[in-house]
Formats: structure tokens, sequence, C-alpha cells
DNA sequence: ACATATTCGGACACAAATGTCCTATTTTTT
DNA sequence: AAAAAATAGGACATTTGTGTCCGAATATGT
């Protein structure tokens, strides 16, 4: 359904959020482990994020990336998949077509519209807060 | 959502279904053309609808595709994306989580499960008639 | 000031998806 | 029998997604 980038991202984005509610900065070397994907991929990805201000990060000793409290609560899996992937994944057509849109549907373009439409209402009511607490108990779980 | 080569895969059999409604087996060239399909590419998505009987082909002179009307209305879109995809697609967890199930679940799954048993339900009650006979007057929308 | 620890960012490397080419095989027509 | 028209299938090529490496920039502690 996801990319990788994508999981990657929303992972590390829900370990941050975990670490940062325990007022603790995260190192990158520390959030691939704790999510188990390549460090160096895992950086680009985390670039990204901080570009858009969903995460924040500082350099140097004691470095590490960060998220505020209003971005944990205001951030959704919608937020991150359209920062990494960008906002084409939920326009395209079923089959492919190009021509295909609401004023010139394909013949299932009506049928699969809803389906769509409840995971993109989902993937934007789902917080990184929610993700985070619902797994606040058994950190370990995020590889 | 689905990859290219389903999408070609799918558009291919709504239109060898068409043709062959029409009583008219169909050659590659044609299909690729009808559908703006990568000719070669085509040929072997193809080959595999042939291997799983979703469609028939025979070499030769007037030689072609063309589909069984048992099979225009017995195949759903799943079939195809099961023949060209395989099985894996439904069970991957929204976070990849590696460890994720229905007996550990991660901290979404619960919430996105629905959606993927609504979108896996409609692929699998969308068949082919239904699909081709949606475009039947407007030929030329497969592209 | 210097050494160290960290992110940033460009260039490169590998893998998987997508696409192409060429020959073999089969069937029909002449 | 030979030529032509079509699919079958292996090998190769290109593009995109994923992943690595290394030096630059920046912040902290000594």
């Amino acid at each position: 359904m996801l990319s990788k980038t994508c999981e990657y991202g929303i992972r590390a984005t829900i370990f941050i959020a975990l670490q940062s509610l325990m007022g603790m900065r995260t190192s990158l070397k520390y959030i691939a482990e704790e999510i188990d994907s390549p460090e160096a991929f895992t950086a680009k990805i985390l670039q990204k994020l901080v570009r858009v201000k969903i995460i924040e990060s500082s350099k140097g000793v004691n470095g590490g990336f960060n998220m505020a409290s209003d971005r944990i609560k205001s951030t959704s899996v919608l937020d991150i998949v359209y920062a990494i992937d960008g906002y084409d994944i939920c326009n395209r057509c079923v089959l492919g077509l190009s021509q295909c849109s609401s004023n010139n549907p394909c013949s299932v373009h009506h049928k699969f519209r809803p389906v769509r439409e409840d995971l993109i209402a989902l993937m934007n009511k789902t917080t990184v807060e929610e993700m985070a607490l619902g797994i606040k108990d058994k950190l370990a779980i995020l590889r």
C-alpha cells in the first residue's frame, strides 16, 4: 500500500514522538536501530520531514531529532505520506487511464471512489500521537 | 494502488472481453494500440493470464487472444491482480512491521483492516463482464 | 582553539519494476 | 512445401525505488 520509504518515515516519526514525549532528543543511529531501517537511507527521509517541519533536527554533539508536542498532536499519517511520496498517490485511476476523472470516469471509477476516500480519510485522521500512545507500553514493537 | 503491470493486464483483459463478446479474436498488436501499452511488455502479461486460463491464445495466422464467455462472467479484478502480482499485496502491514499480524497487531492494524477488506471485497466482486459492459458504447476509452 | 559528535547533502551502487529485441514455435494460407 | 502471421520465451536495456559512502557544515564539550 505504502512505499518502504513511507513506512520507514512513519515508523521513525512515531519513535521520535515517543522519545519527545519523554523529553528526549534522538539520534539517527538510535532511530535506525529501533525501527530496523538502513541508517543512511533513513537520514534522507528524515531530512524531508525536517524540511516540511514535521520534525526538528539539531546538529552537533547531543544533536538529533525531536518533535514538538503540537506537531505530535496535529500531524497525520497522510501528512507524512504527502511529504515523502507527494500528492499523486490518491488521484491515480484504478485502471491507470490517463483520461479518467470525475467528469470522465472509467467503468469502475464510482465503485472504487468510496474505498479510496475512506482510506484517505483514515490516514488523515490517524495522528502520530494516536499511533505513539497505541504502543507506549511495549516500545520494542516498531521493527 | 496497483502496479502498472496490473493496470495493463486489466485493461487488456477488458478489451479482449469486449472483442470476444462481439465474437472476435484480437491480436496483441491491436490490443496494445487500443489500451496504449508497450506491445512486448503487454505480451508478457498476457502470457501470465493465459497460463492461469483467464484468457486463451492461439498462434499462427488469424491467431490472437480471446476470452470464453463464462470467464468473462466469472473473472474478477482480484483474480487478475493475483495472477500478475501474486497473493502478497493484501497481507502487508501498513507500517511495514514484520511482526504485525492479527495476533500481534501494530497500533493501527485494527483501524486499517476494514478499509483493506473493503478494497479486497470490491476487487473480488467486480467482474470483467461488469467492467466491459460499463464501457460498451464508447470503445476508445481504454487508454 | 580543538576535537568530537552529530545532521546535511551530493554522488554513487544495487535491486526491482518496467520495457525492448530477437529468435523459436505454431498455425494458416498459397 | 514454403511463406506469412501470429504467440512464446529468453536475454538484454532502461528507469525508478531503495540503499551506501563520504566529505561538508554545525554544534557541543574540553
